[in-house]
DNA sequence: AAACTGATCCCTTAGAGCGAA
DNA sequence: TCTTCGCTCTAAGGGATCAGT
C-alpha cells in the first residue's frame, strides 16, 4: 500500500488528521428495543464485516463525573459472553476530542456499546449497566439514546469472567467491579483518541487498544488493575474508530489477535493489538497501514474481537476486539471508532466467537490454560479464524490449542501458560494513577531494571512505520525483574513511558509505549490504556524469575500540536524529547492489599536529531571526587567527537553561573561513545561539605549533552565511585534502576536521570529535584552513608509535589512520610478507595487519570492506595496526602544540600534547578 | 536570516508468508 | 506431498525535506 498519508488515511481533513473520521462508526444505529444496533457502516465496515453480525450498542447515558468527558469505556458485559460480547465502549464524548462531528455521539460522553448477541447480552449484563449506571441502560432507544449520554463505567473486575460466571457474585462485588470511569476530560487530551484525534491514530490506537485490551485482557486479567478498564474506556473508544478494523478482520482474521488473518501481520496485527504496533496504531500514518478499512477491510477479521471475546471472556473479547480495532483504524474518533471497531469486531467475532462461543466457563478455563501466549498472539494469523484470534488474547481458552500453535510461534516467551487470566489479581479497579510516585521496593520486594535502555532511541510517529522495540546499550533489550517474590503466581509488569523532567515521574504527553509485536518479540505483551497513557502489560512469571525482557516496546510520538491542544495540558511538546520508560508491577498480597512497585529507565532521547547529534553520557565512572580533581573519569555515551569539550559548572539556586571550567579530556582515549577525562579541580579546595556541580559534554554551540550530575566532595571524604545501587536499597533500587541499572557504573544523572530515580524511589521526590536522586547517592555513598538516604525514603506519593520536586532528599526527617522509602502503595483488595489524597496530582499531563474517575467515588476510588512510606509496612491508610505536602519538597532539596551534610545521604544534592536543567537543555545554545 | 525543530517522506534492507513450479 | 524459488509486503531504520519557530 501505498504510505499512508495520515491526512488521506484518515479521511479527515488534514488538519484534522488526528481526529478520526467519526463518522464511520456511527454508520447506522438503530434502535432496537433499547439497544441500538449499529452496523458498521460502508467504508468500514463494510469490506469485512461479516453481515451477519449486529451489534447493538446500548447507549447509556452518561454520568458524568467530572467535567470529564471523558468516558468510559466499557465494559463489558462479561456477560453473554458466550458470545455476546458486549461490549461497552466509552465514547470520549464530552471531549473535546470528539470532533463536531461526532456530536452527537460525543454528547454523550460515554458510551458503551455493547455488543451482543441478541440474547447474550442479557441480562447481566444490562443489569449491571443498568443497575450500575442506572441509566439503565437506558437504552436510549434510539436515537436517544446516543444522545443522552450517560454513562459511564466500567467495571472492571468484572469482566466477563467474573461477572459472568460469577455472577452470582454478590451485587457488591459487581459492584465494585463496576467502575465509573472517570472520564477524564482533561485528559482527554492525552488521550491518545482525544488528543489527537488526529494524531493518531496511533494513538488513539494505542490507547483504544489499550483499552481494549485492558478491557479484554484486563479482564482476563481482570485483574490488573492496571488494566483498568477506566483508561482504557477512554482510549478505547477513540481508537475505536478506528477500527474499523475490524472490518478488516472480517473473517477471522480477527484483528486482534492476529494478525490473523493475515498472515502477515499487518492486518493481524493490527487488529490485533496493534500488535503490530505500530502500525496499528499509527494507523493512520501508518503508511502502509491498511487503513483500516481499505486494507484492511477485507480482512475481516473481525473476527478478532468477537473473537475474542468469546474465547476469554465474553467481555473481555469484546472489548478488545474493540478495542484494538479502535486502534487499528486510525485513529479516527476515538470514539466512533472505538465503537465501530468494537462493533465490528463485534459482530465479528460475533460470527466467530459466537461460533465458538465459549461458554464463559470454558472460556475461563481456557484462559487458564491458555498460557500467556494466548494474549500475544498476534500475528499468528494465520489464522484468521476469528475465533482464535479473539481467544488469543484472552483467552486463551478456547483455542488454546490453536493459540498456542500460533502463539508459540509468535510468542515465544513463555509459553508458558502464562496467561493473562491469570494474574489476575483481582482487579480492583484502583490502581495507582500513574503519576503516582511509587517505590521501586517495598519489604521483600524489588523492581529493577536489569538492564537499562539506550539513551537514544528514535521514536515512530503515528505517521510512519514503527521503529523497533527499544533496545539496551549493549544490544538486546531492556530487562527487568521483580526481586523478592517468591509467589508462584505471575505477575503483570506495567510499562508505560514516562517523563524524564526533573519533575516528578508521570506519564509523557507526548509519547506512548507501543507494542511491538512480530517474530522477534519474544515478550508477549497487551496494551491497555490507563487514562489516556498507553500502558503495555507484560506477564512477569515465576518460572523466569519474575524477570521480562522487554523487547516489545517502541515508543510512539504523538504530535505536539495535538498534544498541546487537549484541554488542561500544560506540557509543551518542543524539545520535550525526552523519556523514561516506567515500569510497575502490582503484588496483590494475602492481606488483600497491593503492593505497587515502580521503576523508571534512564533516559531516552527519542528525537531524530538529538540522537544524531547531540553527545549523551550514558554513564561517568565517578559521581564524586575531592576537591583537588585530578581523578580520571570515564565517560561512556554517545556523538562524543576529538573536539569534544567537558564542561563543569556550578550554579546557584538562581540559575546564576557560580563556576565553570573544561575539564581536561584525554583525546587520544576519545572514542565516538567513550571519553576520559580529567577531573578539574573544584574552585574552592577546602569544602567543609559536598558540592553539588554539573558538567556536560559540548560538541559544538548547541550540541550539548545534558547535565550531568558531579559532586566535590572535601578531600577527607572518600569519594565514590560509582556504584550506585549499592546503596539504596530501597532507594537503591531505585537508583539502580535508573541509571542505569545496570549496573551500574555510571549513574546516570542526566538531569533527567534524576527523575528516575525519582521514579524509582518513588520518591518522586524524594530526590530532589532533578537531580536528587543521584546527589543521593552521592552522598550516600560517599559517606557510606547511611542510608537514610533519601533515597531510601521514598516517599511516595509524593507526588504533588510541584513539579520540580525538588527534592528532597532526604528529607525525610522522620517526621515526614514522605520519606519513607519504599512506600508502597497499597491497595485494598477491593476497591474501595481510599484516598483520595492519594492522588497526586495530576499535573498537567500526567495526572489526569485517575482523579478524575473519581477518586472518591468509585470505581476509581477503589484504589486506595495507603501508601506506606515505610517500606515494609504498607500502611494503608497513610493518606497519602502526599502530594500536597509537596511543595515542601522542593525546598527540602535546597535545603537538603545544606542539610546534606549530615544526613548522610543526601545532603547532597544540588540543585540545580531542575528546571534549569531542562531549560539548559533546551535552551542549550545558549 | 540563520539555526533549530517537528513532522513527514522517501528509500533501503532483512525477513516472512504465500503461491507457483 | 514436499521442496524450492520468486514475489509481495511489512518491520525497521536511516536520512532528507519542508515548514514553522
Amino acid at each position: 500500500m501505498p504510505p499512508y498519508n495520515h491526512n488521506s488515511c484518515s479521511h479527515v481533513p488534514p488538519h484534522h488528521h488526528h481526529h478520526p473520521p467519526l463518522p464511520l462508526v456511527v454508520t447506522s444505529a438503530f434502535a432496537t428495543d433499547g439497544q441500538s444496533f449499529i452496523r458498521p457502516s460502508g467504508s468500514v465496515g463494510t469490506h469485512h464485516k461479516p453481515p451477519s453480525v449486529q451489534y447493538s450498542v446500548h447507549l447509556y447515558s452518561m454520568q458524568i463525573n467530572q467535567s470529564c468527558p471523558s468516558l468510559c469505556l466499557f465494559s463489558m458485559a462479561a456477560d453473554a459472553y458466550g458470545y455476546t460480547p458486549n461490549v461497552s465502549l466509552s465514547l470520549p464524548l464530552g471531549n473535546s476530542c470528539l470532533p463536531s462531528q461526532y456530536h452527537s455521539l460525543q454528547s454523550s460522553p460515554t458510551i458503551s456499546v455493547s455488543v451482543t448477541e441478541p440474547h447474550s447480552y442479557d441480562t447481566q449484563d444490562d443489569m449491571r449497566a443498568t443497575g450500575y449506571y442506572s441509566s439503565a441502560n437506558v437504552r436510549p432507544n434510539g436515537a436517544p439514546t446516543l444522545e443522552s449520554p450517560r454513562i459511564e463505567i466500567t467495571a472492571y473486575g468484572q469482566f466477563p469472567e467474573d461477572e459472568v460466571e460469577e455472577s452470582n457474585l454478590p451485587v457488591a462485588k459487581r459492584v465494585n467491579s463496576i467502575v465509573t470511569l472517570t472520564l477524564p476530560s482533561a485528559e482527554g487530551y492525552r488521550d491518545p483518541s482525544c488528543l489527537s484525534p488526529a494524531s493518531s491514530i496511533s494513538s488513539r490506537s494505542c490507547h483504544s487498544e489499550a483499552s481494549s485490551y485492558e478491557s479484554n485482557y484486563s479482564y482476563n486479567y481482570d485483574n490488573s488493575p492496571q488494566n483498568s478498564p477506566w483508561q482504557s474506556p477512554s482510549v478505547s473508544p477513540k481508537g475505536s474508530t478506528l477500527v474499523l478494523p475490524g472490518e478488516s478482520c472480517a473473517p477471522g482474521g480477527s484483528p486482534r489477535h492476529s494478525p490473523c488473518t493475515s498472515p502477515r501481520t499487518s492486518v493481524t496485527d493490527d487488529s490485533w493489538m496493534g500488535q503490530r504496533g505500530s502500525r496499528p496504531n499509527s494507523p493512520c500514518g501508518a503508511k502502509r497501514k491498511y487503513s483500516f478499512n481499505g486494507s484492511g477491510a477485507p480482512h475481516k477479521h473481525y473476527p478478532y474481537s468477537p473473537n475474542h471475546s468469546p474465547g476469554l471472556s465474553p467481555q473481555t473479547s469484546p472489548r478488545l476486539s474493540i478495542t484494538e480495532e479502535s486502534w487499528l483504524p486510525n485513529t479516527n474518533q476515538y470514539t466512533n471508532s472505538a465503537i465501530l471497531a468494537a462493533i465490528n469486531a463485534l459482530t465479528t467475532d460475533g460470527v466467530v466467537d459466537l461460533g465458538e462461543g465459549i461458554p464463559m466457563k470454558a472460556r475461563k478455563t481456557s484462559v487458564e490454560h491458555s498460557p500467556t501466549v494466548s494474549l500475544k498472539l498476534e500475528p499468528g494469523g494465520e489464522e484468521l479464524n476469528p475465533g482464535e484470534l479473539c481467544q488469543d488474547e484472552h483467552s486463551s481458552n478456547r483455542l488454546p490449542l490453536k493459540k498456542e500453535g500460533y502463539c508459540g510461534g509468535f510468542l515465544d516467551v513463555p509459553q508458558h501458560p502464562y496467561s493473562w487470566s491469570k494474574p489476575k489479581q483481582y482487579v480492583s479497579p484502583s490502581l495507582p494513577a500513574l503519576d503516582w510516585q511509587l517505590p521501586s521496593s517495598s519489604g521483600p520486594y524489588s523492581l529493577q531494571i536489569e538492564v537499562q535502555p539506550k539513551s537514544h532511541h528514535r521514536a515512530h510517529y503515528e505517521t510512519e512505520g514503527s521503529r523497533g522495540a527499544v533496545k539496551a546499550l549493549a544490544g538486546g533489550h531492556p530487562v527487568v525483574q521483580l526481586h523478592g517474590y517468591m509467589e508462584s503466581e505471575p505477575l503483570t509488569l506495567q510499562l508505560f513511558i514516562g517523563t524524564a523532567d526533573d519533575r516528578l515521574l508521570r506519564p509523557h504527553a507526548f509519547y506512548q509505549v507501543h507494542r511491538i509485536t512480530g517474530k522477534t518479540v519474544s515478550t508477549p505483551s497487551h496494551e491497555a490504556l490507563h487514562n489516556n497513557t498507553k500502558v503495555l502489560e507484560i506477564p512477569l512469571l515465576p518460572e523466569n524469575n519474575m524477570r521480562a525482557i522487554i523487547d516489545c516496546a517502541g515508543i510512539l510520538k504523538l504530535r505536539n500540536s495535538d498534544i498541546e491542544l487537549r484541554k488542561g495540558e500544560t506540557d509543551i511538546g518542543r524539545k520535550n524529547t525526552r523519556v523514561r520508560m516506567v515500569f510497575r508491577v502490582h503484588i496483590n498480597q494475602a492481606t488483600g492489599r497491593t503492593v505497587s512497585l515502580q521503576v523508571a529507565s534512564n533516559p531516552i532521547e527519542c528525537s531524530q536529531r538529538s540522537a544524531q547529534e547531540l553527545p549523551l553520557v550514558d554513564k561517568q565512572s565517578l559521581e564524586t571526587c575531592p576537591a583537588p580533581g585530578g581523578e580520571r573519569m570515564l565517560l561512556d555515551g554517545h556523538n562524543f567527537q576529538h573536539d569534544s569539550k567537558v564542561v563543569f559548572v556550578e550554579k546557584a539556586q538562581d540559575g546564576h553561573h557560580l563556576w565553570e571550567t573544561e575539564a581536561k579530556v584525554e583525546r587520544e582515549a576519545s572514542k565516538p561513545n567513550s571519553l576520559i577525562i580529567e577531573v578539574p579541580p573544584y574552585r574552592n579546595q577546602r569544602l567543609s561539605t559536598p558540592v553539588h556541580v554539573n558538567f556536560y559534554v559540548c560538541n559544538g554551540k548547541r550540541k550539548r549533552s545534558q547535565y550531568q550530575r558531579f559532586t566535590y566532595v572535601p578531600a577527607s571524604v572518600p569519594t565514590i565511585k560509582t556504584e550506585p545501587h549499592d546503596d539504596y536499597d530501597a532507594p537503591l533500587v531505585c537508583s539502580q534502576h535508573n541509571s542505569g541499572l545496570s549496573l551500574h557504573p555510571k549513574p546516570y544523572f542526566p538531569p533527567q536521570v534524576m527523575t528516575p530515580m525519582m521514579t524509582s524511589d518513588l520518591r518522586p521526590c524524594v530526590v530532589g529535584g532533578a537531580f536528587p536522586a543521584s546527589q543521593q547517592r552521592l552522598a550516600a555513598k560517599p559517606a557510606s552513608l547511611p542510608s537514610s538516604s533519601p533515597s531510601s525514603s521514598p516517599k511516595l506519593h509524593d507526588l504533588s509535589p510541584p513539579p520540580f520536586s525538588k527534592c528532597l532528599p532526604a528529607v525525610q526527617h522522620p517526621g515526614q512520610q514522605s520519606p519513607i522509602p519504599h512506600v508502597s502503595i497499597i491497595q485494598e483488595t477491593p476497591g474501595r478507595f481510599q484516598a483520595p489524597g492519594l492522588y497526586p496530582p495530576s499535573s498537567s499531563s500526567s495526572s489526569p487519570v485517575s482523579q478524575p474517575s473519581t477518586p472518591g467515588t468509585g470505581p476509581e476510588a477503589p484504589f486506595s492506595p495507603t501508601h506506606c512510606m515505610t517500606p515494609t509496612p504498607p500502611v494503608s491508610s497513610s493518606t497519602s496526602p502526599v502530594a500536597q505536602q509537596h511543595p515542601k519538597v522542593p525546598e527540602r532539596g535546597r535545603s537538603s544540600l545544606q542539610e546534606d551534610g549530615s544526613p548522610p545521604a543526601l545532603a547532597v544534592s544540588i540543585k540545580q534547578e531542575p528546571q534549569e536543567l531542562d531549560q539548559m537543555y533546551l535552551d542549550d545554545g545558549e
